[in-house]
DNA sequence: TAACTACTTTATAATTATTCTAAAGTATGT
DNA sequence: ACATACTTTAGAATAATTATAAAGTAGTTA
């Protein structure tokens, strides 16, 4: 009893291509992720309860966490952290920076900040990527 | 048996003056942290295995998560995350940038690097603070 | 100094996020 | 259809952190 419409066939054809067999589980998670305009940046909790709450038959805790890994692993995924101890996600892997807005997250895309001065990196090392954090607070 | 040498007072009259009871426990890690000249960069693990490598008489967990929060409240350390599910803690409160080098931090001062453009913060918002972290890599 | 009280430390239990294990299920190649 | 490797899953295990509550200590007052 396989739905096959042709959104599914995207993602296949991505998960495949990097390695992952594109499971009922896999495609599911990868729709929910990848089939949005904007940014999704998420936890794995986060990620498991809205999928599973519109979901009669659930996704493991163990899956989704696999699932999120692989798709990091794959590069469609990057991580990032907050200050709290859990991992984020973010469906946008290129470097980029942020807004942090008490714990919501906003994209700036890589071309809106620019610099005027930048240390060089130590010696024996280059530098992989600057990504900067504007940490907003309410006006006033 | 209290030994009280004139390095101790700094520390006894910065915790008092945090609205802490300067307590032993307190003091021998204020004095651990901040009698350096370097910013400290560490997890609370780190911390607590560092001191307690050295005594007879153990500090307990409890008091090292308690005292660091509690320095944290009082503005005197700073959290921050790399990107396992881990806190970090700074010593260095000003508003700066960091090196992050394979799970080695250094500190940027905030004056090594400056911006040609910076986006607006979003209405009803207003900028708190903007943080670098530059990711490096070996060389070749 | 003695007594009082609030704050602190501690061992231990609990919680949260995450990873591991190993058994049952599924995708892909032949 | 069969074989085989990969995947999913429930549940156990681990790591970081926080909560609990009893014993200890600091600051205050008599
Ligand atoms: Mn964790
Ligand atoms: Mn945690
Ligand atoms: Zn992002
Ligand atoms: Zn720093």
């Amino acid at each position: 009893m396989h739905k096959m419409n042709s959104k599914n066939k995207t993602f296949i054809d991505k998960l495949r291509s990097s390695g992952l067999r594109p499971t009922n589980q896999r495609v599911e998670i990868s729709k929910f992720l990848f089939n949005r305009k904007k940014t999704f940046h998420f936890t794995v909790e986060e990620l498991k309860n809205s999928m599973n709450l519109k979901r009669s038959k659930k996704i493991s805790t163990a899956t989704f966490y696999n699932t999120v890994h692989a798709l990091k692993s794959a590069g469609h995924l990057k991580e990032f952290s907050l200050e709290n101890n859990t991992s984020y996600y973010d469906t946008n892997i290129k470097s980029h920076h942020h807004f942090f807005d008490n714990g919501k997250v906003i994209d700036i895309r890589s071309d809106k900040i620019t610099f005027q001065k930048l240390p060089d990196a130590p010696k024996g090392k280059k530098i992989k990527n600057v990504e900067v954090v504007i940490r907003l607070e309410n006006n006033n």
